[in-house]
DNA sequence: CAAAGGAATATTGAATTCATAATTACTTTT
DNA sequence: AAAAGTAATTATGAATTCAATATTCCTTTG
């Protein structure tokens, strides 16, 4: 494990232990021990709790009173209300890219589009993902609303650790794929309207919150009862 | 000045400053000075660094490295992108309460919405904007989504010390009120689709960003150039 | 007199120390 | 042996201390 040294420390350590929460290795429920993550990342308890309170902030972890801090547990409850969030933020995205976006903008957009169709007949599911990631990011960035990306990428960065599941029925990965062709057109049209309506309704979120029924709360609870 | 003296200092504290900032007592682009609020908060340095740390997440301050912190300076085009934002989780939260509002919860927000339409008609300006206010946070509270609720709060936070904004033109007022008459009807009825589109075109926003134009950017700027 | 350089000062970053609350382990009692 | 109470230990909350970086102010030099 690589110590630290470096300035900025309580960020670089926040960001550490946002890693850890989503590859797993610290629990949902999990009681945050101060003095392991000290002697795990070298730094003295100071720069540790900023970013315990930072994490907090951010919603990845919560504070108990006198009694440290754990890792928040994902209820189906709370991932569904953040895909919502999520599709009201990529609408909102949409319109204003619409806005905004340049014609070289909406050429590379139409690129990726195109790779990610090529995915599809082939039923390469993960490079499909990658580039329907990076289509959503496009629109985003072309969005030109900073806050709205730095809401985005908090919300993305929440629920990150549920966000594996990887299988897609045929019938619903066909349905994102014509999302998708009705997207592109709202684009280069420059529909604001349509296009937000569009990613609003885009059901890979939904997909995924069913999909996650399985998947959220099968971690074991290390914490004690009162939740 | 009351001394504080409680537990979960740091977050008493990020309050307080946050508090000054809303109030300006604190301006924008204002270096802030640990020793100083420090000693009027009769805290040591390590609670109230916590407090900045978590208001610097929050969007209210910046941090620079080594050089301390400093009140976040709201552009146009930000407050604009924030607007924005909110207008779009505001659609959210009509959308998402009309599935989960109960009748007695509407009938509570038709009670404010007739106290409001009998202030607009007195054109008594202060108590129209706390009903409208409470009308919208009503909604809100119906959408039985913490995570926007969450969200908006911080938006809110965000630009509150700019949205004293009291003057309102009769041509915009008359609109807003006709907007609330329409999201009243949709409420009622219950069309989700219908009230999301009504708050996410709710002018009351627009309007404010163009009242803004005067008040942003004229507070001294105290700090050194490198903004 | 202006600009550059450098010492003195003040401020921030981080570790350590001290105080207090919670947890654990042990003893006692029934 | 189980439960309750208490001492010992551990962890957290906050203040203080130490180290570094930045700022200020003064001197020096062109």
């Amino acid at each position: 494990m690589t110590k630290i040294l470096q300035r900025n420390l309580y960020r670089e350590v926040a960001d550490r232990i946002g890693d850890l929460i989503e590859h797993g290795e610290l629990l949902p429920g999990e009681r945050i021990s101060e003095k392991q993550l000290c002697d795990r990342f070298g730094v003295s308890r100071t720069p540790l709790r900023e970013a315990l309170k930072v994490l907090a902030t951010e919603g990845l972890i919560e504070l108990l009173p006198n009694r440290g801090a754990r890792v928040v547990r994902l209820t189906l409850k709370n991932v569904k209300d953040t895909y919502d969030l999520m599709a009201a933020l990529e609408g909102l995205s949409g319109e204003l890219a619409c806005q905004y976006i340049s014609d070289a903008e909406i050429a590379s957009i139409r690129q990726l589009h195109d790779t990610m169709l090529e995915h599809y007949r082939n039923r390469d599911l993960i490079p499909y993902f990658q580039v329907n990631r990076q289509i959503h990011e496009s629109i985003l960035a072309a969005s030109n609303n900073d806050v709205l990306q730095e809401m985005y990428s908090n919300l993305s960065q929440r629920i990150k650790r549920v966000r594996y599941s990887k299988k897609m029925t045929e019938r619903y990965w066909s349905q994102a794929v014509k999302d998708h062709e009705n997207m592109m057109a709202a684009l280069e049209k420059r529909d604001s309207q349509l296009l937000g309506q569009i990613l609003r309704d885009h059901l890979c979120n939904k997909i995924e919150v069913a999909t996650l029924a399985g998947v959220i709360d099968t971690e074991d609870d290390k914490s004690v009862a009162n939740s």
